[in-house]
DNA sequence: TGGCTACCGGAACGGCGTTCCGCTTAATCA
DNA sequence: TGATTAAGCGGAACGCCGTTCCGGTAGCCA
């Protein structure tokens, strides 16, 4: 795949240093506030707290997708990695299908607003529902499909619908103890099992 | 159960015409309103719709909830009082189950934005979440209490869960159509059969 | 050190939910 | 039927929020 630059030049000079400063700033003040607030807290917050006006998280930050994806980056990255790798250590693929979603419903439930920003069909989460399909729907397909080749869960759903499906449950996890989103996923995985 | 007024005296006299045909009005209005821009279109373009002003919106209903509710209390009623009569003309509880949770997902798959509403920790929507709570959960619980007495189904989730899961699974159902909500409700179901 | 320009801050704007108050008008009674 | 009264109405006004825009600031390089 060939790069826009050709080879030697650096079409990116590097920014100035208050704009990676700010950057920084920024992404630990959204963190923070998307602890303790969800991630649909006011752009305002984020920006006091980074002591920066709002005017500059758009310019890093064009949409409020971009910056989610920017704080979570790291541990999606960190979930679609584990996934051929439970695949391979787990003594059949549906255990690596459960170990995996597991992995997903753990990121997904402790994040505040997440999953319900994940289905929203706001344009401002469009990047976010692109990037989190493009990173995971192939892991879960590959996981998917070697369970189906091992006769294990029936073949009629596939991994976009399987990850809406577990997204969906997530939300309102952690908000309610009443409510178990992972013991609703566990049923869905078991649905899917052959009988 | 005593109630408020002794008797004879009438205590809520009667509203005057023009408020009983606002009310009418509304409702009417926010019934195609939700129907072209879900259950989240402006207070303002309800109002439009029937003509009035938007203090009389929140003089007939003070929350959205309260118009929601009033607007889809017919449907959620018959959905309610089909639980038992399901139960008693299928051939087993679970079959009763699987029946009625398809008539709760036709209901709200069909809402736009409804699924969602109701799953706002928004306080507007309280009356909304209570409502739904309060009518099909003791439905539900019942149908559910009938299929684990009949070693049809898992004892181990309860109808409010059942029923938050179901809901939660309907998000979105009817604007991606590589979505099917129904399909994943049957698996989750299908999850719940004993083995 | 001086100039260029990338970058910043926050005022400003439009959309929305919600409240409030002066006016309208349905209901009542002489 | 005409006067009285208060229930009810409309929409201006307010505050919150996302987003845009521009005058000013300060990093960077020659």
């Amino acid at each position: 795949m060939a790069d826009t630059d050709s080879g030697s030049e650096q079409p990116v000079p590097r920014k100035r240093a208050d704009a990676r400063r700010n950057e920084r700033a920024l992404l630990d003040a959204a963190a923070a506030a998307f602890v303790t607030s969800g991630v649909d807290v006011p752009v305002r917050d984020i920006a006091a707290r980074a002591g920066v006006g709002v005017g500059t998280i758009y310019r890093h930050f064009p949409t409020r997708a971009d910056l989610i994806v920017a704080v979570y980056r790291h541990q999606i990255e960190a979930c679609a990695e584990a996934g051929p790798a439970l695949l391979a250590d787990s003594d059949t693929p549906h255990a690596a299908l459960a170990q995996w979603i597991d992995l997903f419903v753990d990121f997904l439930a402790t994040k505040h607003g997440l999953a319900a920003a994940l289905q929203s069909d706001d344009a401002a989460f469009q990047t976010l529902h692109t990037y989190f399909l493009d990173r995971l729907v192939p892991v879960c397909d590959q996981i998917l499909h070697a369970a189906v080749a091992a006769d294990e869960i029936r073949p009629d759903l596939d991994a976009y619908g399987l990850l809406r499906g577990v997204g969906n449950l997530c939300i309102g996890a952690g908000t309610d103890p009443r409510y178990d989103a992972r013991r609703l996923v566990d049923l869905l995985v078991a649905g899917l099992r052959v009988r």
